[in-house]
DNA sequence: AATGAATGAGTGTTCATTCAT
DNA sequence: GATGAATGAACACTCATTCAT
């Protein structure tokens, strides 16, 4: 089934960069099929209503990185190499993809209230590496929750800064400076 | 104008908390105006239109904050305690009005795009913060807008944790560890 | 408040002729609005719906028959009478608006079904003057609800042969006769 | 043709029963599709659209009860007995397929206005019936189209009632109070 | 100045029908 | 012949905005 393949691969991109650039409510599903090239009534042969649309978008998105921030913490051998990887691998999705970047930083107060907790979502990953420091003895006990917060923190404000015009160029050059960033940021939050 | 300042108050209040509920386009200006207990026609009396309103809102919030980092920053004799009272204020508003904060951080992605840079905006402030502790030797030379980011990343993310249920508790009694936090990272950034 | 009456006279009006004529479904919003010279939106201040908008017509045309019928029936002295003043009580009302009468007969097949029981409505009111003529012994023991049945089946299926065209001319004319057969039938129906 | 013929017959039992639960308008396609076990287009091998489909439906089985009637009336020796037996087969044919007979009820208000006159449909074969009683001197003179008005609804009307609730059991042990009521009515008709 | 009914353009969604495979 | 994905017109309904009272 080469075709629906193709349909949902050419609603999703379009979908995503018209979230990004207009809001999920500021785009009429008549705007996503003409960019997407299809009909609007082939589109709901996919997902039942312009929500749901979104919703798995970011759904989709959010738990990919989750799992992509999961599998890279894995590789490395200590705290910091893994925050170190963790923000790198956030500033390479950056700048590969402003758009979806953009659309999950404001979707996200559409989707988060009504997504349950589970553990391949970023800030679980995160916090399961600040868990596993902790153990480790790498870091001085805190709430991994907080640190997950510090680290996202640090990078996402970065990307919307980037995204509103405070900062220019591409990330990835940044992202060793914003490693130490994070990761003296999580040290510093259990001190005293 | 006692009344109309009573007008004007009652919407306010009611827009930024069914807003932060529900987004600026899930609201109907008949729902503001029922909840401010104010005819609909009386609303445009005050607003040029539900998007003026959304605007002016975050507008002044945004900017009111930006003039009160500034008065408190200025208070304080060095960068550390310039950090710590601009992140405790900050946490205090989170606490004294969570509504308002989730209303900014949402609404952000709708109004930032389109409103110019100006001295009294809390990254300027807090870049102009970074700029003085750099010129005083109290920081390693760094991109002010880029130490600004960590800062705000730092206390904005660990709000919007606690909206989306991963903290809990107030965050006035966190403001001491959020703010040792930034500090590093903002140190940390300039490290290399 | 002289406007809302003349919009909801003419909304109602507009629809049953337009109901009568295609079937509810048949009817679009756009189509009973242009009639009714009313905008679309305005017609939705006073009905929720398209669909309530058509239950309201048929219900409360159905229970004002009912009403009437039961006045009509409860000023004559005996079944006999009772009988032919609602068979003529129905003639009349068909010649008056036969658009009513055949939105009423097709529109029954939606709403009848979710119309719980109420004493106002035609069939009860009928059965109730059986019931009485039963009690009275001016007719021979049968299920009132069977009587009702032939008494409306006489002069409903006259009107639905006047309206395809099997039958012509006013129906008040024809009230004697109807009445006598409607009579002949429930006396018939409990005999042997 | 074995295929084709079952094919039509899943999608006319599938289309009758829908229909008749939620009118031709309240049924899409795909529903009568899938409850046949048929593809969409295959449907559309065998009708030009869904309303032929209904139409079809709605003709032939009034046209096929329209010849089983002059069929049954035709055996018969008199005048009672013809309608007792055509009142006795409308009862048979409620109690056999209750989702047939509601089906033609309501989409009769579709179909007949728009369905030519014809010998072979019932109320023609009944009229027939009973213009043979006048001529024979069974029934006095009247109109015989009236007549067969109120042979129709004393059984219609009945059906109706059993339909919604207001009536219960099978109709055919009624059959004999129902064709001395029908009797009755049509001999009542032409009196004075 | 205030009200709230009216407007009407815009939206998401459905679904009968077609047609490439 | 059969399939079911694609189409696109049509629809009910919403809601920001206006304006007569």
């Amino acid at each position: 089934m080469p075709r629906p393949t193709r349909v949902k691969a050419k609603v999703e991109r379009a979908a995503v960069e018209l979230f990004a650039a207009n809001g999920v409510d500021g785009v009429a599903i008549g705007e996503i099929a003409a960019r997407a090239e299809v009909s609007q009534g082939a589109l709901y042969r996919h997902y039942a209503s312009k929500e749901a649309l979104a919703r798995t978008l970011f759904t989709s998105a959010y738990q990919r990185i989750g799992a992509e921030l999961n599998e890279i913490s894995g590789r490395q051998p200590g705290f910091a190499a893994r925050v170190s990887a963790m923000v790198a691998h956030f500033c390479a999705l950056y700048d590969a993809d402003p758009a979806l970047f953009r659309f999950l930083l404001l979707a996200q107060h559409n989707f988060l209230p009504h997504l349950g907790d589970a553990p391949d979502q970023p800030p679980a990953v995160i916090a399961e590496t600040i868990r596993a420091a902790i153990n480790a003895g790498e870091v001085l006990p805190i709430n991994p929750a907080a640190g997950a917060a510090v680290v996202m923190g640090v990078v996402l404000q970065t990307a919307t800064f980037h995204l509103y015009g405070r900062l220019a160029g591409p990330l990835a050059p940044c992202a060793g400076s914003l490693a130490r960033a994070a990761l003296a940021a999580v040290k510093a939050l259990g001190k005293e």
